[in-house]
DNA sequence: ACGAACCACTACATAATGTAGTAAAGTGTA
DNA sequence: TACACTTTACTACATTATGTAGTGGTTCGT
């Protein structure tokens, strides 16, 4: 797995697109699927992003003719894993136990959270 | 509970200092703190980063004569509590067991934390 | 009334972010 | 084969965040 770069909000947005998309993407088709979204964005601008996400080490580009391919160089699951890794080893002592805890003294966990972490505890 | 802003990672360094303090602090005492930890500010340094802490709505101030005094208005516990939940509405949908399922699937959940969580789990 | 302590305001360099212009390079076509 | 067009690479630029600190005013003890 890499070590990518933490990604912006907007970089986000664009990686959450080509994980939609069956790979390799290119910017024309990026840029026609967030038309549709309807979020206009001139074709350097997706270039651009496209440009940082590969210097982030999110994306590997290939060349084809005129056209740029790109391809994610990590999954959503495990891009997601860093995140909240970082959360847990940064505000947690890295203890998925201490987030729990927290959690549930914070009330921020519903009986519909623990019953289903319940059962799916009981599972392992 | 309060939605403070988003900190930096120095002004969370001085908010830990902070929490660790029978509030209210004053400059000069956190001067003194960070300079027995080798952190070596100007004054003014600690200063601009309280008033930024007070605009985040993070602390509040009250003049006493000559001197502020800062206390905290969130508690590192609720701090935490909001940085947790950004992420797991962000990332999981809100759900404590997406984000539970997705540690394990990446092999984040050593057998400690598992049987800690079992144990715990049983508990409640 | 004066000097020291302390704060408010301003400054400033660096980096990240969102957005896009300009020009070069490759391709299909007249 | 040379040109138009597509798409990219490089550059630009405004805005905001961040870390750090200078300057000058205010207040207090003396």
């Amino acid at each position: 797995m890499k070590q990518v770069q933490k990604l912006s909000d907007t970089e986000m947005e664009l990686m959450e697109v080509i994980w939609e998309c069956t790979p390799p993407v290119t910017s024309t088709e990026l840029l026609r699927l967030f038309s549709q979204k309807g979020r206009e964005w001139k074709p350097q601008t997706i270039s651009t992003f496209l440009s940082r996400l590969v210097d982030k080490e999110a994306l590997a580009v290939t060349r084809h003719g005129r056209t740029n391919q790109y391809m994610p160089l990590i999954s959503p699951k495990d891009y997601k894993l860093l995140e909240t890794q970082n959360v847990l080893d940064g505000l947690y002592q890295g203890s998925v136990k201490n987030l729990i805890s927290a959690l549930y003294d914070g009330d921020k966990l519903s009986d519909k959270d623990i019953s289903e972490l319940k059962k799916w505890f009981s599972e392992k």
